[in-house]
DNA sequence: CGGATTTGACCAGCGC
DNA sequence: GCGCTGGTCAAATCCG
């Protein structure tokens, strides 16, 4: 009377005895009757530390209510993540049955939930281990790549400049990003020397986006207000350095394909339309926005369905904010403007970064190699991030992206075409570091899968090392105050 | 009424 | 030179 059997205690779980923990809660597991039996096993001081969490197992389910006499409802089980302890409340309700018999049963019920618990910790341990050594090799990778970034912009604001001074046109070697430069600035003239017939841009805020200015260390100037004399903070890059970086950034791009059934995905900052136009090749209008949080704010950008999926919206921005921006909106325009950066770099000629998408792809989200190509094609570098690829990978960027779903990538980039790559295709192309780098994300990704309850802590973590705040939608981050992580040398962003 | 959107026109770049 | 295309402008219109 009283007891249930036992096959419903143990409740098909399976055993892995451990000596230590089956020895400490037999010990432990010494029942007063009528009272709550509580104990604590102290673990060495390991890896639970990353993990806490209560399992609760009910060995009677549905068939407790038909019981008189509940003897043991639940087992709760706890590992705290300070005190590294295994508590366990064992909690028994007065019966008045026999002591001995709940002892035996539960000296037995006891060794099945060590084991249990032993099976469950082991695993959660593998994965702590496997996921703090991901974190700390990815962390490791950015901090490389950042200070290869660093080193090749200083490089390149030193070497850049002889070459336009000296107007480095006679090798007739194709430097894209330095043309792309070359020729906005050939623009400048033919806006304001046109014919009458020509239309005066001079208040067009195309002609403020062209005075941006970079700070000549690469570091950004991030939220102030753009001088009124562009070149005033720079410390040795000359003007026609300057103009020629201005103009690629403004040209530099970055894609973001989301799943969403709005028309405009939110991300924090404020757009006026300015424009719709049919696209050739895709039935859906590209229509024209511009950031209209700050008077003159060169930031624009393009928003168009994808052809072949109309629940993908593909959202291109170009250009650097000059005014300070919201914390929902940080994410994204620290996104792109290191996607605006990367591409920057990538204009220093015989750059490896020019060579080597992935490399510019895992620079700019270092978790990314699945997620981010470049495109340096002309008429404009473009860094495309699919959101639409990876549920889990989406996780780590939920915010801007109210849906994500499997998809297949780039099924409509003919205009982003050029150096492009499919994420496969980066990974066989690059070194053994890339593949390296997509395996352990891969991995990252489906230990997340395996353990949702670990999801959010991990994401913010990678999040943080990413770039310094979600990737937030504006209106549904709730806010973050979370800024770029020092050092991402954000040329002229807000 | 002021701001946002729509929409046709204009312009520049590019390829043939 | 011409046509095509992408990008932008600005007047007209819409909307809160």
């Amino acid at each position: 009377m009283g007891s249930p059997p036992m096959e419903k205690r143990r409740g098909g779980l399976t055993l892995d005895p451990n000596p230590f923990l089956a020895g400490a809660l037999e010990r432990k597991l010494s029942l007063d009757s009528g009272s709550a039996a509580s104990s604590a096993f102290v673990f060495p001081p390991s890896r639970y530390e990353e993990r806490s969490f209560v399992c609760e197992m009910d060995f009677f389910s549905g068939e407790r209510s038909g019981l008189e006499t509940p003897s043991v409802p639940s087992l709760d089980l706890k590992i705290k993540k300070d005190d590294l302890s295994i508590n366990t409340g064992l909690q028994l309700a007065n019966t008045g049955s026999d002591h001995s018999t709940v002892e035996e049963e539960d000296d037995k019920e006891g060794k099945c939930e060590v084991a249990v618990m032993e099976a469950e910790l082991r695993r959660a341990t593998e994965e702590n281990q496997r996921l703090r050594g991901m974190l700390s090799q990815v962390t490791s990778n950015y901090n490389k790549l950042h200070m290869q970034i660093i080193s090749i912009m200083q490089q390149r604001s030193h070497q850049i400049i002889p070459q336009i001074q000296q107007g480095e046109e006679e090798d007739g070697m194709p430097r894209r990003f330095t043309d792309v430069g070359r020729g906005a600035e050939a623009d400048e003239p033919s806006h304001s020397s046109t014919d009458g017939s020509s239309r005066d841009r001079s208040p067009s805020p195309m002609n403020n986006a062209e005075k941006v200015t970079i700070a000549g260390d690469g570091s950004g100037v991030f939220g102030e207000e753009r001088p009124e004399k562009p070149g005033k903070l720079l410390n040795f890059v000359s003007k026609p350095a300057d103009q020629a970086q201005e103009a690629t950034m403004r040209k530099a791009r970055v894609s973001v394909r989301a799943r969403s059934e709005a028309p405009m995905i939110s991300d924090g900052c404020q757009w006026r339309k300015y424009g719709q136009k049919m696209a050739k090749g895709n039935p859906c209008p590209r229509a024209y926005y511009r950031c209209t949080m700050a008077a003159g704010c060169p930031v624009r950008k393009q928003v168009q369905r994808c052809a072949e999926d109309r629940s993908i919206l593909i959202t291109t921005y170009e250009g650097n904010h000059n005014h300070p921006l919201p914390p929902a909106a940080i994410a994204m325009a620290s996104t792109t403007s290191a996607a605006a950066s990367m591409l920057l770099t990538g204009s220093m000629p015989s750059s490896d970064a020019l060579m080597n998408p992935s490399f510019l792809a895992r620079t700019i989200l270092p978790c990314s190699a699945t997620m981010a190509t470049i495109s340096a094609s002309a008429p404009f570098p473009t860094v495309t991030l699919d959101l639409t690829q990876s549920p889990n990978s989406l996780q780590l960027l939920r915010p801007p992206v109210p849906q994500v779903f499997g998809q297949t990538m780039y099924s409509n980039q003919s205009k982003f075409s050029g150096l492009q790559m499919s994420a496969p295709d980066l990974e066989k192309a690059g070194p053994p570091a890339a593949r390296s780098l997509a395996d352990k994300m891969s991995a990252v990704t489906a230990a997340i899968t395996a353990d949702p309850n670990f999801t959010a802590a991990l994401a913010a973590a990678i999040k943080s090392i990413i770039g310094g705040g979600p990737l937030s939608g504006g209106n549904d981050s709730g806010g973050n105050d979370m800024s770029p992580p020092a050092g991402w040398g954000f040329p002229a962003t807000s």
